[in-house]
DNA sequence: TGAACATATGAACAATCGCTCATATATTAC
DNA sequence: GTAATATATGAGCGATTGTTCATATGTTCA
């Protein structure tokens, strides 16, 4: 059971007066909501990833490890700023670090990312080439 | 071709001296690369998909239509502030608006979103289950 | 040991965010 | 027309963001 909004009358959902779901729909509907761990991790997750320099990362890493400084490189930031986002991505456990010598190497680490980034240009696309309506 | 980076020189990335990827390696690695509009365009959607109430209001329609009065109820917040991230919601397509009489309806816009989703929590899902290492 | 290099991190700052509150628009009923 | 309802939007404000710059840590080589 979802616990951010239960703690609302579950019967009712209705400041408006319109045709509205009737008490069984909505507490079944109530029902399928994610809980509130599941949406904030979510979020969190998506919020990690909305960021281009984060992006760029990501998609440089796509093709395999690469040193702090070859990434700062090839996505064109600072390595310093490159360094705090590996810092967050890190945290999220969407890389991880190899050290080898004075450099390290970062790797994804989830290869559900990549497939996360399949299914966003999906969408990013779709709206490109679209337009319908 | 991506063209952020590409002002830099292209053979050579390498400010740290270290057994880097030769000449060819890099330049194949290169052109890989996402193109920045590409990356703007997917920073752009999972950073909109990177706020609890966001992600709230994308669940709660995953199982159909609602007018907005019925979302703020279910998602717990005041009809203003989910009428400002419908907004959001709607610039970039993820969710479509349907006038009935005083209500508006709305709808998500893309059923890749659902998909999205799905991925997403395999992520966050590895997170919490595992923690292997 | 000390200098040079690669990376990490803290502070600071402008920019952006998401909310609230007040107000505007749109629709319905009278 | 006016009043009431449902939604949308602008202003404003505290909180968060992503960068830069300075500094700290860790590693290698002499």
């Amino acid at each position: 059971m979802p616990d951010a909004t239960s703690k609302l009358k579950v019967a009712a959902e209705a400041p408006c007066e319109a045709p509205h779901l009737d008490g069984a729909a909505s507490a079944a509907r109530r029902q399928r909501l994610m809980t509130s761990p599941a949406v904030e991790a979510l979020a969190e997750t998506f919020r990690i990833l909305g960021d281009p320099t984060r992006v760029r990362i990501i998609d440089v890493l796509a093709s395999g490890e690469l040193c702090v400084c070859d990434i700062a490189e090839l996505v064109g930031m600072s390595e310093s700023a490159v360094s705090h986002q590996l810092r967050l991505l890190r945290g999220m456990r969407l890389v991880r670090p190899r050290r080898s010598g004075r450099q390290v190497y970062y790797t994804l680490d989830d290869q559900h990312i990549i497939a996360l980034f399949r299914q966003g240009l999906r969408h990013v696309l779709e709206e490109r080439a679209g337009t319908r309506r």
